[in-house]
DNA sequence: TGATCCATGTCAGCGAGCTGTCAGGCCGGG
DNA sequence: CCCGGCCTGACAGCTCGCTGACATGGATCA
């Protein structure tokens, strides 16, 4: 789960981002508005937490643009001047919660998981793509309905692939995705963890791009 | 099983903490509507007891708040105010049952697990998987007929698994649910307990997805 | 008060299987 | 033909969950 912190307090980011990651979060950070924008509009995260106090550019104004775009991802707004006009102003600019600050780590999370847990909405959590069926609720993957047994992170980068169908995915950002480092450390894990998922899965699921990542082949393909 | 119980008079809240706890769940308990609102959003319960009475926010509001942000949990209210106008309301804004003051606990436990039990899925309180029978009314589990001596633990782990069974529940997930918001200290009290419910009802009862947590395989897997 | 039992948490050891690394082979593109 | 990116099999280290043994602590009863 990958999660943008906009934050120019140093210090506040780095609680954050300790608080996040200890939870299981994938953390990245910003401390610019325009950076933010950038970042929220051509990346995909589970979740953006935005403080309002920023250089640059002024997080409401992020946010609205973001909205203007058409960015749907959950923001959970951050801030100390905490009057109530300004929730509402957050509100109607399409933040989906609000936090003022100081807060408590917990209620973060707890705030978190529930934009996010909304936002997902109630897509099935059955997905089939050939006669590859994927089932999230019991973390469990049949091939022409016997059931294949694949460890944790077989499981983590197959079903990253699958909710990305129809998208090259880089090395860099399955392996961000599966691990949750940034360190772009040199190592061919993650050629290897395909190479496993398609052994049990079957070739075709997975397609090479040379030179720049996989393919689950998708709908609009 | 986790109840919320939403209750601002300090005497009626102790009487049902106490005889939830001795009927076998674990009770949290909040005063005022805005606390209740946060908790139900963003925790999950097996069912809210929510009194209609509350100072901060209206006891109907906070349950449609909830209902409007699609939260499902089975809440049963409870009111002094019985007039039937009033009921009425309770039901349009998404209660699932509606319990007057003053009301004997029995009544209370009874109407409890209906909702819970409706809102899982299951028609009635004894549940069957294999040779294994749930007998959630009376606490009781027998195997192939004759009745197995669960503790109070292991019975409320086992329940938990079986209540959600087809789901994979995490190691986290059933911890908070057993023993209450506890920090979770690494600790393996959850994986002895699996053993011991295993060396009692079978091993084949609670599948281990290494990694992610348990499972009871369900009627729809 | 002390003996005893039962429920439950802790600990250490163990084993299966997960996973990163490496070496070598394959293959597509220049 | 060579080079760089990707694949694959082997393997060693380690993680996770299981288990038996023990400690603790509360309840019960003499």
């Amino acid at each position: 789960m990958r999660v943008l912190v906009v934050e120019d307090d140093r210090r506040i980011a780095a609680d954050l981002e300790r608080g996040l990651r200890a939870a299981g979060y994938v953390v990245e950070t910003v401390g610019d508005g325009e950076e933010a924008w950038f970042r929220g509009d051509t990346e995909d995260y589970a979740a953006i937490i935005l403080d309002l106090g920023l250089p640059g550019m002024d997080g409401l104004a992020v946010l609205k643009r973001w909205r203007a775009n058409d960015r749907r991802i959950p923001v959970l707004i951050l801030t100390a001047r905490a009057s109530w006009a300004e929730r509402v102003d957050g509100i109607d600019a399409g933040a989906d919660d609000y936090l003022p600050k100081p807060f408590r780590m917990e209620e973060l999370l707890a705030r978190l998981r529930s934009i996010v847990r909304r936002s997902a909405g109630h897509a099935s959590s059955v997905i089939s793509i050939g006669d590859i069926t994927f089932d999230e609720r019991q973390m469990r993957v049949t091939v022409r309905g016997s059931p294949v047994a694949l460890s944790p992170l077989e499981y983590r980068l197959a079903s990253y692939l699958v909710l990305h169908r129809g998208r090259v995915v880089s090395q860099h950002e399955l392996s961000e995705n599966i691990y949750g480092q940034e360190d772009a450390h040199d190592s061919n894990a993650v050629e290897v963890l395909v190479g496993r998922v398609r052994k049990k899965l079957g070739g075709e699921l997975i397609e090479t791009r040379r030179g720049f990542g996989y393919i689950v082949p998708g709908a609009d393909a």
